[in-house]
DNA sequence: TAAGCTCATGTTTTT
DNA sequence: CATGAGCTTA
């Protein structure tokens, strides 16, 4: 098609890239021992021969089962060097979609190494979302947009969602934006339009109302010139269904697909991908029907043209259903695309023999898998089993991480080479505040985004004004800020002339100041603030960008706003908008930069200072650290309770391969740890170690002794496990056993239901004595010599208001008032707090 | 208009 | 507990 600008032969005869004739290679086919035969060129020296297979079967569907740390880059990457350097293909003819842009960054890195300068003629190397732009941006108008839209945050949707349940004469805390703004987002990643979305969703929102105002939504963000992240991909998808001409022309494009994270695709991601994959030959299976998903719109028979895909996934990495992701996906790969190879790669690079025994042992408890065994070809008899620590409580079990971290360090170990990975974000602080006490380097990683700032996206919305009149929003955002005496009298005059015309704010205003309207004062405010617009918006196409925003963020009053400002953090916020400015050079012009932060959330981290990572799991997915902790194995939290709730037995299996991703991070040395006490909201709970370890498979795992710390775990024996039922592994040290028994205790009493009223407690004694046994517990109820209290909300307390009591983290204090099994206690020195009654005792 | 107060709320997170 | 949102008060 002619509008492709960026067609650059790359190897071979410029004018004519071949294509291998159709039919996949069959494993030990003459074609794949043909290939074999010829001297293999540089960059598939190394492969091992199912990474080889996977690279060389360019030809027809390919799935690549690839477990945790067996090259699944390594195999994209290779592969997309060897369609380009036998001329199978032009860069720019090739489609890799990946999940984030980490990924696609360093996918584009590692072909570059390969290739050289010819990724840069892959324009359709990235994320899902930054294709669906560009695709959109191509088509705006088939959308009912102009090729300028922009890009709307979550932020963003939640605010203009909130006008339009407002405008509806909806109490907005009954119903919340940001509820209805996650179910819009549940029906986009289904792919569903406001018609489509069954009934029952409809009803199940603002008293039925819930389609009226998913299309309100969608009529609003065209008057916006705007679009969510979901319509990146819907609007694509409609505009290839409504009209073929359009998909056809890059059906003959696209020579070869390839998919990173295929267990991670939602409906809407596989609809997109399907429709990219037809092939002239079973194109006119598709018209512009309604979407009734998944139905046949592609299908290559035997004998037909064949599409060139190829999706690379684990289906026990599958860790983000939560969010829409379909694993179904994956595991439908084969009925989706008949005659597709499978290879399997289960050659693990990464981790010692013992790690990979614990993973494969606990992941083996997931029914529905392809399965995959994981094995290494280097087993060292010197390597560390997995550690399972124990600890009292989330202070202990920071303090003892920390410890492990400094004696690595002091042995030489890199702290970049270290890892400590949560369930929950909540986890981290503790660790952050130890290794603040420490002086110990760390890095959070997918913490508070610099783009979230405030003054940032403030900046920003002066930006997009700028760039694009239309963006209500961000209007509405900087108008009056710095304080312009535009009240929000004023800005409501603005906004119905503007919405009763249905035209954008701005040009809403700028009308709005040549009349009458508005009081004196007000008038003068906007008339400025228009006058600027106007200005900026003249010097968008002739001014460099950078020059533009500072002039911007100048002429505004938004720098003096903050340099006026004697509070803590405004010389912070002026060296952040310093930063942004500065990191608008790297851009090509102002569109650019705020496409850029739009799909790009995250800024760069600091890779030279020398620091553990902290992170939670989710975000681990697909990185490795020589030492990994996995702190909190603790039932309610990891398993999360939530999941468990909500999401039943698949729940459970997600959250179980969330616990296989944690394991194989490591590639040395791993530790897990769990608490027996857990403050949570507030409150001290006892929690439970979670059922996870006890999946944990004997022969690689060893209890690690800790003797170290007050009030632990410090009577233990030798770790064991029980012998003779490895599949019903009970560990035989006294806590374990009483873990077990409150655990089938816990089970019978329902444990966790969200009341939290039959969560067990252990209460202690004196602070010095720590688990002392029986030693001045509540209600008591002896396990094992140790006595552990039994507290549910609806037995009445056994204090009374005035009682004396004393508290091992606060110390003594009086009892101000009862509710259920909550103490709120005057204490005399820590001040006032709520506690739970198993946790004091009368003094 | 801005600070101060009460009240509700509480996974994971990309784009 | 700790944070944030919304509301009240000076």
């Amino acid at each position: 098609m002619s509008d492709f600008p960026d067609d650059m032969p790359f190897f071979g005869d410029p004018a004519a890239p071949r294509a291998q004739a159709g039919g996949s290679v069959a494993p030990g086919g003459i074609a794949a021992r043909a290939m074999k035969a010829r001297s293999a060129p540089n960059y598939l020296q190394g492969l091992n021969p199912e990474q080889r297979l996977a690279v060389e079967t360019t030809e027809g569907p390919l799935l690549v089962l690839a477990g945790a740390g067996t090259g699944k880059t390594r195999v994209l990457t290779t592969r997309i060097a060897h369609i380009l350097s036998l001329g199978l293909a032009y860069p720019s003819q090739i489609l890799a979609v990946t999940f984030t842009n980490k990924a696609a960054r360093e996918m584009k890195e590692r072909i570059g190494v390969l290739v050289g300068g010819a990724v840069e003629g892959m324009p359709w190397l990235g994320t899902f979302h930054s294709i669906g732009v560009k695709l959109l941006r191509r088509h705006a108008e088939l959308a009912g947009l102009k090729s300028d839209f922009t890009i709307l945050d979550t932020d963003d949707v939640i605010r203009l969602i909130k006008q339009l349940i407002q405008a509806e004469g909806l109490d907005d805390k009954r119903w919340p934006a940001r509820t209805f703004a996650n179910m819009i987002d549940g029906w986009k990643n289904k792919g569903l339009g406001p018609s489509e979305i069954p009934e029952g969703d409809a009803r199940s929102f603002a008293n039925g109302k819930g389609r009226q105002l998913y299309q309100a939504y969608q009529d609003r963000l065209k008057t916006l010139n705007a679009c969510d992240f979901g319509d990146l991909l819907c609007h694509p998808i409609r505009i290839f269904r409504a009209h073929p001409d359009i998909l056809r022309e890059y059906n003959a494009r696209f020579k070869y697909i390839l998919v990173d994270e295929y267990q991670d695709t939602n409906t809407a991601q596989y609809m997109w991908l399907r429709l990219l994959a037809q092939r002239p030959d079973n194109s006119r299976r598709q018209s512009g029907s309604p979407i009734s998903p998944l139905a046949g719109e592609i299908g290559a028979k035997p004998g037909r043209s064949t599409v060139n895909i190829c999706c690379v996934g684990d289906d026990d990495q599958s860790i983000y259903g939560w969010r829409g992701a379909e694993v179904d996906n994956i595991l439908r790969f084969e009925k989706d695309f008949p005659g597709a190879a499978v290879v399997r790669l289960e050659r693990n690079y990464r981790s010692t023999a013992h790690i990979l025994g614990a993973a494969s042992h606990l992941i083996a408890h997931n029914e529905g898998r392809l399965g995959k065994t994981l094995f290494t070809e280097a087993p060292n008899p010197d390597d560390d089993r997995v550690h399972v620590h124990a600890a009292w409580d989330s202070e202990e079990e920071a303090r003892a991480v920390g410890e492990e971290i400094e004696q690595a360090q002091r042995k030489g170990h890199a702290l970049n080479n270290m890892a400590i990975l949560v369930r929950a974000s909540f986890q981290m602080r503790e660790f952050e505040d130890r290794f603040v006490t420490l002086g110990l380097n760390y890095r959070v990683i997918g913490g508070p985004r610099f783009y979230e700032r405030l003054e940032i996206r403030d900046a920003m919305a002066y930006f997009r004004v700028v760039a694009q009149g239309a963006d209500d929003l961000a209007f509405e955002r900087i108008v009056n800020t710095p304080k312009r005496g535009l009240g929000e009298a004023a800005i409501r005059q603005v906004h119905d002339y503007a919405r009763a015309r249905d035209i954008p704010m701005l040009a809403a205003a700028a009308d709005l100041v040549a009349t009458e309207e508005l009081k004196p004062k007000p008038r003068s405010a906007l008339k400025e603030v228009v006058d600027n617009f106007t200005r900026w918006q003249s010097l968008l196409d002739s001014t460099p960008h950078t020059e533009l925003a500072e002039m911007i963020l100048d002429e505004s009053g938004y720098t003096a706003m903050w340099q006026n400002d004697r509070s803590a953090e405004a010389p912070g916020r002026l060296e952040n908008l310093k930063e942004l400015i500065r990191s608008m050079e790297e851009y090509e012009s102002l569109r650019g930069f705020l496409e850029h932060v739009a799909l790009v959330m995250d800024a760069e981290q600091n890779e030279e200072l020398d620091a553990v990572n902290i992170m939670t799991l989710h975000s681990a997915k697909g990185l490795e650290f020589e030492t990994v902790f996995l702190p909190g194995w603790e039932e309610g939290l990891f398993p999360h309770q939530r999941s468990l709730d909500e999401g039943g037995r698949s729940g459970l299996e997600e959250e179980r391969r969330l616990a296989y991703v944690g394991l194989t991070r490591a590639k040395k040395n791993l530790h897990i740890w769990f608490v027996s006490n857990r403050r949570i909201h507030g409150l001290w709970q006892s929690t439970i170690p979670s059922r996870f370890l006890e999946e944990l498979p004997e022969a690689h795992v060893e209890v690690a002794e800790t003797g170290n710390s007050y009030g632990g775990y410090g009577g233990y024996g030798q770790s064991r496990f029980d012998r003779a039922d490895p599949f019903q592994n009970s560990y035989s040290t006294p806590g374990w056993q009483r873990a077990q028994q409150n655990r089938s205790e816990a089970t019978r009493s329902n444990w966790g239901s969200r009341s939290g009223a039959n969560v067990e407690r252990i209460g202690y004694g004196e602070a010095d004595s720590g688990f002392g046994a029986g030693r001045g517990s509540v209600k008591g109820r002896t396990i094992d010599g140790e006595l552990v209290a039994k507290s549910v909300s609806d037995t009445p307390s056994a204090f009374k208001p005035g009682d004396r009591v004393f508290h091992m983290k606060f110390g003594n204090g009086n009892i101000a008032a009862i509710d259920g099994n909550k103490l709120t206690i005057d204490f005399d020195r820590a001040g006032q707090k709520r506690v739970l009654d198993s946790f004091v005792q009368r003094v």
